[in-house]
DNA sequence: CTATGTATGTGATACTATAACATGTCAAGG
DNA sequence: CCTTGACATGTTATAGTATCACATACATAG
């Protein structure tokens, strides 16, 4: 059941580090997928049963996944079991704006705020794998004025930071 | 014939857009690998044949070339032909900060700045695939404030952008 | 109903990367 | 000298990631 998204009613959307702070997940994964749906219907695109599924299994944990660790939950749920099957779904995804890819570990993760507009940047924790998307408004803005100095035009930006998220840090 | 390198005695440093500008590449070349040199010898890493080579391949040209187009020339020029030669020396050069791996192509390019710490943004232009190396001390700042917010460590991150360089985007 | 565009199924293959173990090389210390 | 140990390379095999190409199904507009 679709409902509009009130960031200020949302625990996730209040905190900048989603990935990282406890939060009523079932909430923030089904809001995000309640757009989804909502974005397709206004653009006309289709989130077939296939696309669907594998953007809930992103959504169930703030991680990034391999097509293939997507592939083998899509196999042993009946659907095919061939990677173009993932590869395709997860291209979908990225397109519309409801995944991103995640350049250094080959995998994918769900998109927090599919609908806005966002430049992200991804903090992707070595220890527990977490991947957060952080507000990057300003380091793209820095990244555009590296570019501009020296005539280039960015298209795209992949902007990934890995370290220690505040959990890992403070366990170690 | 290893030289002491002054940068406003380097048309190539003196550029900072230095892949997208004319410039005496044979000089930017055999200068980067003279200071691979001098930093081996100073930290007492060893520049082997094999490694010497990929360096020289890689300093070829301003893009970044993926493992197996390495392998490949050097199985041509008489050494090993089995991946992890290409591989081996690859890491090699980027443990000593001699190459750079570019994630968004799953290939390597040659640093410009071996020795000078720098925090590289990488610029790649989707048409030539010239690879520039930015000055990118401000983006990874803006990158380590925006991590701070939520008390992510960083302790590598990845910039690259993808577009257009000041020639392809002329000609276009 | 059927033509068209889009999505999926499927087999094959290309591309990227590493594991594991054998062999070679070189320099320091006995 | 020679041995020993660390590092580098050779080689086989295999793991992991991604795409091509073609067949089939499915939905919707005409």
């Amino acid at each position: 059941m679709p409902h509009t998204h009130d960031p200020a009613d949302c625990p996730g959307c209040a905190a900048p580090d989603l990935a990282f702070a406890r939060h009523d997940h079932a909430h923030c994964a089904s809001d995000a997928l309640a757009r989804a749906e909502v974005i397709c219907a206004e653009v006309g695109a289709r989130l077939t049963p296939v696309r669907r599924r594998v953007l809930e299994i992103l959504l169930e944990q703030h991680q990034a996944l391999g097509a293939y660790d997507v592939l083998n939950r899509l196999a042993s749920e009946g659907y095919g079991n061939q990677p173009p099957v993932a590869y395709r779904a997860l291209e979908f995804l990225v397109e519309q704006g409801f995944a991103h890819r995640i350049q250094r570990l080959n995998a994918f993760t769900a998109c927090m705020h599919p609908g806005e507009a966002h430049a992200p940047a991804f903090l992707i924790c070595r220890v527990c794998s977490a991947v957060s998307e952080a507000a990057a408004t300003p380091v793209r803005a820095a990244l555009d004025t590296a570019a501009a100095g020296v005539g280039f035009v960015i298209e795209r930006s992949t902007i990934e930071a890995l370290g220690l998220c505040p959990q890992c840090r403070e366990a170690a």
